[in-house]
DNA sequence: TCGTTATTGCAAATTATTGGCAATAAAAAG
DNA sequence: CTTTTTATTGCCAATAATTTGCAATAACGA
C-alpha cells in the first residue's frame, strides 16, 4: 500500500488490529488501483477476487485503513468518497469537468503557501483539501489521465 | 445578498423565477449569517421568522440560489453542505479542527498559482475547493473567528 | 490447540437530500 | 383589479451513501 517499505501491512494496521482475508484483498485492490474508486467500486473489484466480502466490510475496512493512514479519501465534487492509497509524495487533484477524469499534480509552491498562511493566522496546518475543476483548453490535450 | 448592488433579488434569480415570501426570508437569513450554516440551521432560523417554511423549500431554494450564483456551498470536512453568500471578493477557508471554527482568508498568490497549474496541465480553471485544516499554535490566538 | 475478542455478513437504521403530487400563490394577461 | 397561468410550496415517501446491532466466525497470542 504505502508507508515505509518493508513494514508489514499487519504492523501498519496498528495494535489489536487483525489482518483478515478480506482486508488483504481490499488492500490489494486499493494497491492495484491506478484510478480513484469509491466504496462500491472497490467492493465490486474485491468481490471478484473473493465473493465472501460484503459492502459493509469494505466501508469498515476503508475506515480502518484511513485511520491507519494507509489511504486517503477525497470527494471530487461528487456524493461518494473516492479512495487512493496514501502516496509517497503528496499531491493534489484537478478534475476534468467534461469527463470526470482526475489528474494528479504537485506544487511545492502551493504547499509552502498553505502552511505559511495557516501560520500567519495562528494555526499549525494539519491537513488540507485542494481540488481544481476545469475543462480542456481548445486544442491542447492533457498529458496525464487518471479517473 | 451579493452581486451588483442595486440589482433586485428577483432579477438575480433569473427569468421565470418567482420571488416568494419564503425565498425572501431565506435570502435574508443567508444574508444576515456571518457564519456558515447548513440547510437545517437555515431552516431553523427561517422558520423562526416565518413558520410556514419547510425544510424541503430550504433545500430547493438553496439550489436555486446556488444556480443563480447567489450563494456557495462548502463541505468543511463534514457531511452537510455549509452555505455562505457569494462574497464580493473570493476567499478560501481554514477550519480550526479543535473547535470547528471557520476562518476566511484570501491569497492572490494561491489563486494565481492554481490558474497557472491548470493551464500547464492543459485546462482552463473554472472552479476550485481549498480548505486548510489546523489547530491553534500554542500561545497564539486567532484574530478572525467565524463558524 | 484453545480461548479471547476483533471482525464479518446481513439486515435494519441513520443521515442528508431529493422527488411526487395536489394545493397555493406569484406575476403575467386582460 | 380580476382572471389565468404555472412556478413554488408543504407534506411525506423515496433515494443514496454510509453506519450500526447482533449473532456467527475467524485471527492470533498464549
Amino acid at each position: 500500500m504505502s508507508g515505509e517499505v518493508g513494514t508489514s501491512l499487519k504492523a501498519r494496521l496498528g495494535a489489536g488490529r487483525r489482518l483478515t482475508g478480506q482486508r488483504k484483498v481490499i488492500a490489494d485492490v486499493v494497491q492495484a488501483s491506478r484510478d480513484h474508486p469509491d466504496a462500491s467500486e472497490i467492493h465490486r473489484r474485491a468481490a471478484a477476487i473473493d465473493p465472501r466480502i460484503s459492502l459493509s466490510t469494505v466501508y469498515r475496512t476503508l475506515k480502518v485503513f484511513a485511520e491507519a493512514g494507509l489511504i486517503e479519501q477525497h470527494s471530487f465534487g461528487g456524493p461518494r468518497a473516492r479512495v487512493e492509497r496514501t502516496p509517497n509524495r503528496h499531491h493534489d487533484h484537478l478534475i476534468d469537468t467534461t469527463t470526470g477524469r482526475v489528474i494528479e499534480f504537485r506544487s511545492e509552491e502551493i504547499e509552502r503557501l498553505q502552511a505559511e498562511i495557516a501560520r500567519e493566522l495562528g494555526y499549525e496546518l494539519t491537513g488540507h483539501t485542494l481540488e481544481l475543476y476545469g475543462h480542456p483548453l481548445r486544442g491542447k490535450t492533457a498529458r496525464t489521465s487518471k479517473s
